[in-house]
DNA sequence: GCACTAAGCACAATCGGTTGTGCACTAAAG
DNA sequence: CTTTAGTGCACAACCGATTGTGCTTAGTGC
C-alpha cells in the first residue's frame, strides 16, 4: 500500500497529464496564469487535475528557485511554562496567518545551543529569526546580520536588533505596590519582602529588581541586599535558596516577589513541606499560570501580554524600524489584586 | 553593515576562491572527499576557506538534490501543559541527536487544522511525521501514505499507522485504586467518586473510564453513569460540569478522578470559589504538573512517561514494524501515593 | 619506450520548481 | 492581401547543491 508511490507528483507529471508544459502548470498553480495569458479553459483543466491527483508543490524546489523559503524561525528557552508556550503558540498562528511556516527550536537557556539552533535556522534559510529569551542575543543578531537575515529579540533585549519586551521595571513596580498595599491592609506594612528567582545578570531580572526597589522607596521602605535572591530560573534552585534564606531568620517574610512561575514552584513546595500555610504569606509572581491561580486565588501575578508582544514583533518584521536598537516595552497586566 | 551581503556564499563561490570546482568543494564539505580521491591538501584548503568565509550549505538545494529534507515533523494539540510541552521538547532534542531538524505544529485539537498542518509538513517533504493527540489520526496517516511518508501516532492511537500511547486503562486503574485506598484509610470507602474531564469519543478517555470502572469493580463498587463526566478538555467546561453536577447533590463526592491538568484547573477553581477546602476531597489527576503538586502535595497524579514514549517513537522510525497497526503502551507512573 | 594502473580532479546531469523571452497563430485594421 | 496587435502557450535558463562518469597526469612494470 505504501509501495505504490515511488515518486511524488511534479509539475512535469501534471504537464504530461494535461498535455501542457511545466511552465504553464507552474503559472496556473501560482495564480499568475492570467498575467501569462493562459486560457481559462486550460487553467481549469490543470487545476482540477492537480486537485484530483493530490499534487503538492515541493517547497524545497520552490524555495531554491524563489530564494525565499517561506519559513520564519524562533528560538525559545523552553516550552514548559505558560509564558513561553503561549509565545510559541501565538507566534505559530500569526506566522500561519501571514503565509509563513513557523519553526521553533528550544535552546534551554544555553548560549551554545542558541547558536547551534541559529545556524540550523540560517541553513534552512529562514526569512526572519525571532530570538526569544536568549542569553546571548547579540551574537545571534550578528550571525543573522552576516547572512543578511533580519532578526528580532523578544522577551530579553539586545543591542544589535530591535527588541520587544515586557515593561519589566514598571510591571515589577506595580506588582510590588500591590504587594505592599496588601501588607498595609493586613497591618504588616514593615514586614520584610523577599525578591526571589531569575538571573542576576539578565536584563529582565535586573529591571524587575529595580522596579521592586523603586516601589519600596516610594513607600519609604529600604531594601536590604539579603532580601534579593536571584537564584536562577529553576524550582530546585528557588527551593534551596529559600531554605538557606530561612536558616538565618526566625519567621517568614511578610511577602514575596517571585520572579517566574518556575521559581514559584520551588517556593510553594518548600513552604508546604515545611508546614507553612500559604495564606500566611503574600505572594506576587512575575508571570502568570492559571493553574497556580486556581490553587491560590490570593496569588497576585504579572501576566505578560503575549498577544500584543507577538503583534509588535510582526509589525517590526513588516516594517523594519530605521533604528536597529529600537526597544518596545509592552505592559504586563497585574492579576489578582 | 547588513548591506554587504547581497548573496550568501555558495559552493561555486568557494570553488572560485579555492581555484577548484563545485563538485570538489561539495565532496570536501560532505566528507566524501577521500572516496573521490581529493588530495588532503586541497581538502584542507577548502575546509579552512569554508570556515573563514562562514559558509553554510543551502538546505533547500541539498534537500532537492538528495530527495531528503532532513526534517521530521510533529503535529501537536497545544503546548500549554506539561505533558505536551515535554513531548515537544524531548522530541526536538532526540531529533537533533539523530541529525534531523524537528518541526512542530500546533493544531488545537481541530481536525481541519490537523490536516492543514499535515499538508504543510508534506509540502516541506518531512521524512517522517509524528502525529500527537490527533483527533483524526487515520486521515492524517492516509495523507502520509499517499505521499509515501512514514507516520506514527503518539498519545492517541490510530488504525493506519503504528501507535505509541500511555497504558491508559492500566494507569487509570492504578490511579483509581490509589484513590480508593485513600478513601478506605479515611473510612469513606463507599463515598461516590466522580470521573471528570476528557472527551467521551476519544480513545484515551474511554480507556481511562474503563480502567476507572474496573478498579471500582475490583473493590466491589458499582459506578453510576452520572458520576462519569467527560466534559471535554477545557478548564471552563470542567468548572461548568462540576457546578451542574453539584446542583443535584447535597455534598462533595469523596474523591475525583480528573482527566487532564486542564480539567484540574477548572475543578480547583470552582472548589476554591465555592469555599471548599481542597483537603476535603481526594484527587487523582491523569496527567502531571509539578506546580500543582507543589500547591497540593496530597494530589495523586498519573505521570505519563514521555521520555520512554519518545524513545519508542524513534525506535519505530528506525525499524518500521511489519504490522502497521502495532500499538505500544507505555506505563505511566503514579505519583503522590 | 610503451602499456597499464591509479591518483586527482572537473564536467555535466539532475532534483522540481519559477520566470524572462519569444514563437505561432488569429483577428482586426489598412 | 499585408501589416499590426493581441492571444496562448512553450522553451530554456536558473536557484545551489549532489553524484556518476571521464579526462588528465604521474608512477609502475616489463
Amino acid at each position: 500500500m505504501a509501495s505504490d508511490s515511488p515518486k511524488r507528483l511534479t509539475i512535469y507529471d501534471l504537464a504530461r497529464l494535461a498535455e501542457s508544459s511545466p511552465s504553464t502548470v507552474s503559472a496556473v498553480l501560482n495564480g499568475t496564469w492570467q498575467r501569462r495569458r493562459i486560457s481559462k479553459k486550460l487553467a481549469t483543466r490543470i487545476l482540477s487535475l492537480a486537485q484530483s491527483e493530490g499534487y503538492s508543490a515541493n517547497m524545497q524546489a520552490r524555495a531554491l528557485r524563489r530564494e525565499r523559503s517561506g519559513i520564519i524561525g524562533m528560538i525559545l528557552p523552553m516550552y514548559d511554562n505558560r509564558y513561553f508556550s503561549s509565545i510559541a503558540q501565538y507566534f505559530e498562528s500569526e506566522a500561519r496567518r501571514r503565509g509563513l511556516f513557523a519553526i521553533v527550536s528550544c535552546t534551554n537557556r544555553d548560549p551554545i545551543q542558541e547558536r547551534e539552533a541559529t545556524r540550523m535556522m540560517l541553513a534552512y534559510r529562514v526569512e526572519h529569526l525571532v530570538c526569544t529569551g536568549a542569553t546571548d542575543p547579540d551574537s545571534i543578531a550578528m550571525m543573522c546580520q552576516e547572512s543578511g537575515i533580519s532578526s528580532l529579540n523578544l522577551d530579553l533585549p539586545g543591542d544589535k536588533a530591535p527588541s520587544v519586551i515586557s515593561a519589566n521595571r514598571a510591571g515589577a513596580r506595580r506588582l510590588t505596590l500591590a504587594i505592599l498595599d496588601r501588607l498595609s491592609v493586613e497591618q504588616r506594612r514593615d514586614d520584610p519582602v523577599l525578591f526571589i528567582g531569575g538571573r542576576g545578570q539578565d536584563h529582565n531580572t535586573r529591571e524587575r529588581i529595580a522596579g521592586f526597589k523603586q516601589a519600596r522607596a516610594e513607600r519609604g521602605l529600604e531594601t536590604a541586599q539579603e532580601d534579593i535572591l536571584p537564584c536562577d530560573y529553576a524550582a530546585d534552585k528557588a527551593q534551596a535558596a529559600l531554605r538557606a534564606y530561612m536558616q538565618n531568620r526566625s519567621g517568614l517574610p511578610g511577602a514575596m516577589f517571585i520572579n517566574s512561575t518556575i521559581s514559584l514552584e520551588g517556593i510553594v513546595r518548600w513552604l508546604q513541606l515545611s508546614g507553612y500555610c500559604l495564606d500566611d504569606i503574600i505572594f506576587g509572581c512575575f508571570d502568570w499560570d492559571p493553574l497556580a491561580a486556581a490553587f491560590h486565588p490570593r496569588l497576585m501575578m504579572a501576566r505578560q501580554n503575549v498577544v500584543e508582544m507577538i503583534e509588535r514583533v510582526f509589525e517590526l518584521i513588516d516594517t523594519p524600524p530605521p533604528d536597529p536598537t529600537l526597544l518596545i516595552e509592552v505592559q504586563p497586566e497585574i492579576i489578582g489584586i
